[in-house]
RNA sequence: GCGGCGGUCGUCUAGCCUGGUCUAGGACGCCGGCCCCCCAAGCCGGCGAUCCCGGGUUCAAAUCCCGGCCGCCGCACCA
């Protein structure tokens, strides 16, 4: 036994962690100088796994809602005003102070709105470290002296070609890249809202310390979409593609220390005003049966509310989507963020850029508006070069405002330091077509983190049985598909064996072929990496063309002639045959 | 970032307290061979360790001391 699991009550978890490394799944980074914490690199089969898992979610995310969503890549490095208008150079990073004497290291901001009860959000180190000092605030812990305040950005920062000044960041969110192509994005898509924008890519963040294996990372793959829709008329989700039910503990329960998650309709979550937004209550929906998918069952995941402090600076609602994993407990693994316009609009006032969305009406309307009309050569005549400037005020005040000036029979309309003689001026009623109205979409945002779907399904499928340990993964995501064995290790069975191995791989299906050592000894190897199905090649496939299938689960096993092998693969490969009672750990 | 504990073949571990007998032992795995076998059987042979890194003490360091890195736990932090 390799593993030392008899007779241990050995941690899932470290059972896990050995597994993954010694099979390649996944191992620490840099470990030949050491290893930095936070970065993760994935084995051969931890890449086929995740390359699987990243498939299934552009499966449920864009493929299933072709007529919605549509993929885009943008890069990982992005210019400075880019993050100055998403407000995450400002948002991103926190005040921190340190203890000279214990080192602890705290929130400035919140050690003083504890120690004097003031607010001092926004305020700059500076004014902080003011504070600290006037109120004499000591470190809460040991009492000792407390450093400057500085900021901490979690943004990991690097330079744009050779000028220091070209500022550039790595990326902590997708996001920020459907935001800036969204306009050519909503072109292409042909200018119709609703439209989801999704992204599969990689992302940084600095973490400060980060821990738990896999589970938090400096840089990782985030598979996010945003979509967007038009605020006045949504639209009706598809909630018979996808609906069910929710688990979901709110903020007000939560606020109450309530801890349990009620279960609700998405639908009657919508109409309830548990969650405030119907797109954001479907793509939830999605987002569990996407889970699901990955061998979580429906009670061992709920979406949790973030209290307002908890939320992110763009959201308004936000809901986190929790997995419970064995060493971990809950572990956040998607996020569902409403962000509103504020990124869209923040965009629009960095850049300048009209990004807003024209919807047509059904009828134009005609709508009656008074027009202020400027007589320019009396203008231009009475305030020469000033005239322009007298012009442009003009064409900012309120008409109706003019129009009763001119009733009451004033001589004279005062614009700051301008006197305009009111014989300059003219009131017009006039009839404006309207065929439509520009409006900022709404967003919300689904996002998941790649390598936590990694870690939560090998975590669910990890099955121990007495000695037997071996991952019960879901067919679909399994790395390899199919396992093909020669009984015997001489010919002709090897040959035979290898031949139908290699008809299985030039079909596309990922196999694996092994001829060493005992037959039971095979099976475990390959149970051990989650290989679903086991072919075998024995005496009578010598005689009648016939050969075993072995389940990775049942262990039972039936007999498919030779040519039907890779149609029933084909077929059963599909097939979720996850059952949550047979997944539970002994 | 702080405090506690830890880091030895691919993996798990023995040794460390009480320095030398450790050119570091075992198990499993892996590779080759035998066996020709339907659930980790057995036999033979082989590969495999900068004892986390750096410095110090000592005639002598896996072992003692200091610093660093990494991991786990607690605190802090966390979009």
């Amino acid at each position: 036994m390799g593993l030392n699991v008899e007779g241990s009550d050995k941690d899932k978890y470290e059972i896990l962690m050995e597994l993954a490394k010694r099979r390649g799944f996944f191992w620490p980074s840099f470990e030949i100088y050491g290893g930095v914490s936070g970065f993760y690199d994935l084995g051969p089969l931890g890449t086929l796994l995740k390359e699987n898992i990243r498939k299934l979610w552009l499966e449920y995310f864009v493929v299933k809602h072709a007529d919605l969503v549509v993929p885009v890549e943008t890069p990982m490095i992005t210019p400075e005003i880019v993050f100055k208008a998403s407000g995450h150079l400002e948002s991103f990073t926190d005040p921190i102070v340190q203890c000279l004497r214990c080192g602890r290291v705290f929130r400035a901001d919140k050690l003083i709105e504890e120690a004097t009860g003031m607010n001092v959000e926004g305020l700059k180190p500076g004014e902080l470290t003011q504070i600290i000092k006037e109120r004499g605030i000591k470190c809460p812990v040991c009492g000792g002296e407390l450093s400057e305040v500085r900021l901490f950005n979690l943004l990991f920062q690097t330079y744009i070609g050779p000028y220091k000044r070209d500022i550039g960041y790595l990326r902590p969110e997708a996001a920020q890249g459907m935001f800036t192509s969204f306009k050519r994005v909503f072109t292409v898509a042909r200018t119709s809202l609703p439209l989801g924008i999704a992204q599969i890519g990689r992302v940084a963040r600095n973490e400060i310390s980060p821990r738990q294996g896999m589970i938090r990372l400096r840089e990782f793959t985030i598979m996010e979409m945003e979509f967007f829709y038009d605020p006045e008329d949504p639209g009706l989700p598809p909630f018979g593609k996808f609906g069910g039910k929710l688990n979901i503990l709110t903020a007000e329960q939560r606020l109450k220390g309530d801890e349990k998650p009620a279960t609700y309709g998405v639908e009657e979550a919508v109409r309830e005003g548990i969650v405030k937004n119907p797109w954001l209550a479907y793509w939830m929906a999605v987002a569990k049966e996407f889970v699901k998918e990955l061998g979580v069952g429906e009670a061992e995941t709920f979406f949790e509310e973030k209290l307002p402090e908890e939320r992110a600076h763009y959201a308004t609602q936000t809901f986190d989507q929790l997995v419970r994993v064995s060493r971990w407990g809950w572990v956040e693994v998607s996020g569902h963020a409403y962000r509103g316009n504020y990124d869209l609009s923040q965009h629009i006032k960095y850049s300048g850029q009209d990004l807003t969305v024209f919807k047509g009406f059904e009828k134009a309307r005609v709508v009656k508006t008074l027009q202020v009309k400027v007589n320019k050569s009396v203008i231009g005549r009475l305030f020469k070069h000033d005239a322009p400037k007298v012009i442009e005020e003009l064409g900012n005040v309120d008409p109706a405002e003019v129009k009763r000036a001119l009733d009451n029979g004033a001589k004279f309309l005062e614009l700051g330091p301008f006197k305009v003689p009111t014989e300059a001026i003219r009131i017009e009623e006039i009839e404006k077509k309207i065929t439509g109205r520009r409006f900022v979409p709404h967003v919300v945002e689904p996002s998941f983190g790649a390598e936590r779907l990694v870690y939560v399904s090998l975590d669910k499928s990890l099955v121990r049985e007495g000695d037997r340990v071996y991952l019960r993964l879901p067919p679909k995501i399994a790395p390899v598909k199919v396992a093909v064995f020669p009984l015997l290790s001489r010919e002709p069975f090897r040959e035979r064996a290898y031949r139908l191995y290699s008809s299985i791989t030039a079909s596309g299906i990922m196999a694996f072929f092994d001829d060493s050592g005992s037959i039971g000894r095979r099976y475990a190897r390959a149970d051990e990496i989650g290989i679903p199905y086991a072919i075998t090649v024995d005496h009578q496939t010598l005689e009648d063309g016939t050969v075993t299938v072995r389940n990775r689960d049942t262990r039972e096993q039936i007999r498919l002639e030779e040519v039907q092998v890779i149609g029933w693969l084909r077929k059963n490969l599909e097939v979720n045959l996850v059952d949550l009672k047979m997944g539970e750990v002994k």
